[in-house]
DNA sequence: CATGAATGAGCTTTCATTCAT
DNA sequence: AATGAATGAAAGCTCATTCAT
């Protein structure tokens, strides 16, 4: 089975710690919808603590929100690999859609906060590696199973698992900006019906002409 | 010849009110990248009066965003279609492509500033008909053009034009937010091997296997 | 007639704009020995307008202070060249003494409250020019006052006139600084008995065997 | 031989106690220039304790600063009597001159920090007996080699061996002020050049006309 | 006794909004 | 109608001080 929502983004345990809290409760007000209140007292305040508390695990507010994106901000599409050749092609891509959906539902609200803040926006330019970005990341994991695919003679050697990856996540991401701002989605489709409209519509492409190969 | 980016965004027609000079004042500050920077004196100053006077037109900084999107942010993808059946389909989605590279590096910040606001974003919830939200506008514009090589015989009958087209949106619209958040793309192409990486591989899906049909 | 500390430091008038008032408030604020409460917030409750308002007419607190150095912290010793060859060097130099103690005793609160806040220091250290930082104006007009003496052979030619301004001038600001902090002076004298003592003292440089010369 | 410089202001035994090593961490950290950095943590830190363990010795930070004074800043200029009658009188001067600007050097960023703080300044004033207050101890361990030089002959009988020490101090304490806030000295002399400078000047004074005695 | 996480008042600064002129 | 000075409620952050362990 692919992993839940939760587990593509954080395993929610008990947290500890008062930093695990503090990112916790980050992401419990960034889910609220209300990126207003994303002051770093109402961070405190949501986490159960002062406002001087929080700087104590995090030097800026700039470095909380880095650390949220480290941390709690990492799928984990490593199993998907493992259906490579199994069921069809169209079915896993519709499953992986599903999973990024629910992901990019999660992300979209702070990848907004951030990058509405210009401070915040250069803290995480600053923060990841040039080349270990978090999009390319979770590019990569899922062109790694339509690469995967194609070896194994069931997608078209003329595809490009990156573009058709890049063309997943971001069709997803922006159906989840979408429904954050205008409160549905730009297709008034379901998230399962676009998930399988969206899954059809890449398979057309990338088993293109299969029987001529 | 397609549109350049100011005329994909908004008719620059003479301002003659302030009202209309506040709009085009704030589309500009918003094009200079520093949504930080957007505050109701500088769009008072660029639009050339006092901090005093925007609120005879505007009775809140929400109420002027909102009509910045309504009034400003309607990209007009019309003179696409005339295209069809001429040049080839790849270089035609190449070109569309690349107008939409323009149009969302305009957009993503404003969209964003808008996004991380609970007030803006409740603001243009409520502005746009549920059935009229500008990303659907501009998908449509691009899958009327899709549909119209469908009917041309240039397109598979099996392609969905508005999934292919919501692809096509969402991608260019994600790399413009990599690039205003990271600095660079999510795969360090140049916009113009973007393009044409994109227009190749969406081509794969909408050609489909034509000779068969 | 010598100035008194008023009109050393600055012509108190009826303060119009509220940029004065903001100078003046400061002022009086460092004078009333209570440098805790040299905050933005005090100093505009003091000068009667809102915190805020500060912050239209001086970009920083930094910025406040440097305008109180520059305005309001100008001694002007030229009417002291004045009495050259008359009356006794001696007694002048009483006369400049008394000055300068009533100007140091204004001045050691705002130099205290700048050095003790590195920001504030390193402002003071750009607003000036290298060569025109406000101790040197100072030692130079009274250094200009004995080389004229000099000049009419009422000072000995061996005498450095910059060095004993120097130790004039410093003497003054030790012995307010002193005053500010204990509460009395370094030798229980009066500030009159003090400047009797001191331009006697210095007059014992400057005559030196004058008339060996 | 004269004393280096942290023979001037301490003795700095082997401090067994956590109040001493506090003690000496305040001195070491007042030393870095840094004093706005002067928080308790930071002095706990550098005497390698924790946070808390500060409010174990001393009550409040005014305390503890008040305790440096008493028992760290006790310049010892005892030695400087036994070079009275050897070599000149003038060479003697100037080295005293180079130890009081050492000693300075050290003293005007706490002076400074404690002049700026209402509370810490009212600590000062209560801590020192009217009688015993750290400039007047200086003073007048100056004061006496030249009183001293005066019984044996080599001073004017008319100098006053007080404010003669009193000017040496003062000039020295206005110059490392002045070095401190504004990076140079009011005359752009080097330590060395000044200190013979001013030597030269009080020896004018000193010598009067001591021919004529 | 020592620890160091937690507190919370207070700091400088920003900015949407108001209102006397 | 227009101005722009003034407002004042936050914001992010610091730091002396406390207290459960």
């Amino acid at each position: 089975m692919l992993m839940t929502s939760e587990q593509m983004i954080t395993t929610v345990t008990a947290s500890t710690g008062l930093r695990a809290e503090l990112l916790d409760a980050t992401v419990r007000l960034l889910h609220s919808r209300d990126v207003a209140g994303l002051t770093t007292r109402e961070i405190a305040r949501e986490a159960g603590c002062s406002a001087g508390a929080l700087y104590r695990h995090f030097a800026t507010k700039a470095d909380l929100l880095v650390a949220v994106a480290h941390e709690r901000l990492r799928p984990d599409f490593g199993e998907m690999v493992r259906r490579v050749g199994s069921s069809t092609v169209e079915r896993n891509l519709e499953n992986i859609i599903l999973s990024t959906q629910r992901f990019m539902t999660e992300l979209v609200p702070i990848v907004t906060a951030v990058g509405a803040d210009a401070e915040l926006r250069a803290g995480w330019g600053r923060a990841f590696d040039r080349d270990d970005i978090p999009p390319r990341r979770t590019v990569e994991a899922i062109a790694a199973y339509i690469a995967a695919e194609q070896r194994v003679g069931r997608v078209s050697r003329q595809a490009s698992p990156l573009m058709s990856a890049s063309m997943l996540m971001a069709t997803c991401y922006e159906d989840a900006l979408v429904q954050y701002i205008f409160g549905e989605s730009t297709h008034g489709m379901s998230p399962t019906r676009h998930a399988r409209a969206l899954a059809h519509e890449l398979w057309m492409g990338l088993k293109a002409c299969l029987q001529n190969e």
